[in-house]
DNA sequence: CGTTTCGTTGAGCGGGGTCAAACGACGTGG
DNA sequence: CCACGTCGTTTGACCCCGCTCAACGAAACG
């Protein structure tokens, strides 16, 4: 149950676009659905997709671009629980509002799915819940790992971490843009932009990256493995 | 919405445990499956239920008692991911190998089902499938909220919406036995177990609580909530 | 071009971690 | 029954990692 390639060797560099993604395996969620065909939708740089404590009447999956779903307090304090690339889904809530805001990092294009069509799929055929219960868990396992990383791990340890995902996401080839700003990361991994910023270049400074102009960073995978060990 | 009875009311002090748990509007996992009915198993205190890496073969519905569900990394930092409580499940994996360690707080009884049976129930039957995708969703839930704490709450807030949390899961009278050591406080909040103790110190200085003898307390809730405040 | 946002770097501080000691609640055996 | 050891908890003293405040350079944008 595990293979399952929903974000996988699919994706692109987020920034620079390319193919829409396929599901290679015909096991993307809501595949070989005909009654189900999201509708396409675009979205702008940090245009907001929904926000929180609104009605949760859709449900997207992302085809180009990148998104952030996060969480925040009254004072403005901010949690991102995640970054969505191409072929992720997101914007599934268990009652019947929000309890994210979803924006758009970049111009984005997704496809919306009304959620009590879902819903009712999912109730009359056991294969499409299925795919539900594993996207939800593999969503789980994500969460559970970031509370680790967010409890217990160092800023370095937290950044460096970050920049493996990122990569691996991306394409696994090392190199690559960073598709989210300082303060995004931050509100990511729970520290702050300038720690960020001064634990990027104590990372560069170790050798573990290189910052090669702008936001595209080149990373020597073996030694930033090393800094997170387990 | 938040109303989902799985693990509301139907809830018991853990320590001091009385009749089993019923599921009261017949939601409840599982239920109305002749064919999946769990063997009950019973764990002692501190006892080890499964591992991380072992292979995933079973899942649990607690009956009586109290889990905790925990990743370590190599250096012996843990961080503790849920505590769950009689009518909760856990051990679901999105793969063949458990990424956690389960163990028992205290004498513990649950329900045991093999992974293997429920997968295949739920392939067949829509509404098992329905009910595996409605847990996940919740426990992600769970799990993003507590996101925004480990990554953005202070040690108070932290600790007084623990307090409150537990409170609540254990039938919200404002006065109950804490089912774990402060060591498990500390690994579920990202803290020390110093820091746990002296906050609730301070919350004791402040009027919030009072510590009435062992591990009973007894809440302010008014105040307590204001600490918290979103 | 000016203006604004983003990123980097420095100086200083403080919340929470570390190390250490003492206390209380147990259970165990003399 | 009490001396003793164990384990969990509390409290103090000190320190350090990451936050705050601030200045400045570099892109992005009008």
């Amino acid at each position: 149950m595990s293979r399952e390639m929903v974000l996988a060797p699919a994706l692109r560099p987020i920034v620079s676009p390319r193919a829409p993604v396929v599901d290679r395996d015909g096991a993307g969620l809501f595949a070989g659905c005909p009654e189900l065909i999201g509708t396409p939708a675009a979205y702008g740089r940090e245009e907001e997709i929904f926000g929180e404590g609104e009605e949760a009447e859709s449900v997207y999956r992302v085809l180009q671009g990148a998104v952030r779903t996060h969480k925040v307090l009254s004072d403005g304090r901010r949690q991102i629980t995640g970054f969505h690339l191409p072929g992720d889904l997101f914007g599934f809530e268990p009652g019947e509002t929000h309890r994210h805001t979803a924006e758009a990092l970049t111009g984005t294009r997704a496809l919306v799915f009304k959620r009590r069509q879902v819903e009712r799929l999912a109730t009359h055929r056991a294969e499409v819940a299925c795919q539900l219960w594993s996207f939800a868990t593999r969503s789980l396992r994500h969460a559970q790992d970031h509370m680790l990383l967010l409890g217990r791990r160092s800023a370095l340890e937290r950044v460096a971490a970050f920049m493996l995902d990122v990569d691996e996401r991306l394409g696994g080839t090392g190199l690559f843009d960073l598709p989210m700003t300082r303060r995004d990361i931050a509100d990511y991994l729970g520290l702050t932009i300038e720690t960020v910023s001064r634990t990027i270049s104590q990372l560069e400074g170790e050798g573990a990256l290189l910052r090669t102009g702008g936001r595209q960073v080149s990373l020597r995978r073996g030694r930033m493995h090393r800094l997170v060990e387990d």
